[in-house]
DNA sequence: TAATTGAATACTTTAATAATATGTTCAATT
DNA sequence: AATTGAACATATTATTAAAGTATTCAATTA
């Protein structure tokens, strides 16, 4: 069965057209022609557009997601694990032109306020990540006692906020380093005091 | 002259009429009803329609960031005027309902990334009275060194986002209590460590 | 002179309709 | 199981007329 397969290079190849074009004004048959189908085949996949363009998005979020699951893997401190999230999350989404066209034609994908998320799932295992690393700080105590659901939706609601200004709209360089000053601002807010070398203290 | 109250009524009467209606469906003759003239004479003002939307948000968003400069005079803590600030600020929002349909049905005045800022103006002073707390509580060695500019912004930004989360689309109690978690992260992230006397560290 | 009016004008939105394009279904085919 | 292509249903665009609203301005008022 190779079913799965051709789903996800119809998905590739859709995630193409409704970067480049936009949901309304990508055809089913453009689609299709990119796929090496015809249009009618499409609905052998997915119930209807409607459908096929949320799938394609879920495909692409649920690559973004993995890629940074993987890649945080190796390291160990929470805490660098915590900031390595951050930049990959970022360098990710530098190179990854098609999904920043499609969050561009839909900006209610990362909705700063999702009425009803569509892809609260794929968005929830992203936040577990976040989550997972919270508790791994705090159990080596390493961070703060904390609301750990609380503070990892908090996180990151801010990181998408910012990943957007920064690569979806070209606000560039000085959101960049606006959040770079923010992520310094949370990293002293979730860890503990560092033993008792401090690195400069008087007296 | 008393071509300033009268403007200022005009406004008034349009904050009321934008927020219930939004742009396109208020028209200069409600207006100018409400404001007890007639339209022809909202031109003396104002220069067209455009420039009454845009002068009648400068005068909400001014009269909140008024307050909010007067809410924090009497404390002398900067670290209590940070919080204050960010309380304050959301019972204001919370009381003034005019204000909040405007945003509602114009999200772009508060926009998670301004294209071209309509309103910088007004927002740059909100972010000025940031500063000014950041200013002082670096001074008085409570606060980390840091690049206040940047933090300023930084800070203006979740803030708005959260703001707008919680009182604008009603999301309510749990973004709320998310909020109160940055908080909290924020707080401990801008504060060097308290004196010798920790509140419960072992040893 | 500053402030206001009301009517004339210019501009935009709405409504209705036809023409076109695109989404969807499905029996037949590979 | 996977794919096609034609038939059908639905949505989008284009056109135009009607209605509504923004804007201007010479005349009027305080």
């Amino acid at each position: 069965m190779k079913k799965n397969r051709k789903r996800q290079e119809i998905f590739q190849a859709a995630l193409w057209l409704f970067g480049r074009f936009g949901f309304k004004k990508t055809s089913l048959e453009q689609v299709a022609a990119e796929a090496g189908m015809t249009k009618g085949n499409i609905y052998f996949y997915v119930r209807d557009k409607q459908d096929l363009y949320e799938q394609t998005v879920r495909f692409a979020l649920s690559q973004w997601r993995d890629s940074m699951a993987d890649s945080i893997i190796q390291d160990t401190d929470p805490l660098e694990k915590f900031v390595l999230l951050a930049r990959r999350s970022a360098e990710y989404l530098s190179q990854h032109e098609d999904l920043r066209n499609i969050l561009i034609n839909d900006p209610t994908i990362f909705s700063v306020t999702p009425r009803e998320d569509r892809f609260s799932d794929v968005n929830e295992e992203a936040k577990n990540i976040l989550h997972t690393i919270l508790r791994e700080g705090v159990q080596e105590g390493r961070f703060h006692p904390m609301d750990m659901d609380l503070v990892a939706e908090f996180l990151f609601s801010v990181y998408i906020l910012y990943l957007i200004k920064v690569y979806v709209k070209s606000e560039g360089l000085r959101s960049l380093r606006i959040f770079e000053e923010g992520l310094k601002i949370a990293v002293r807010g979730l860890c503990r005091e560092v033993e008792k070398s401090s690195d400069g203290s008087p007296a």
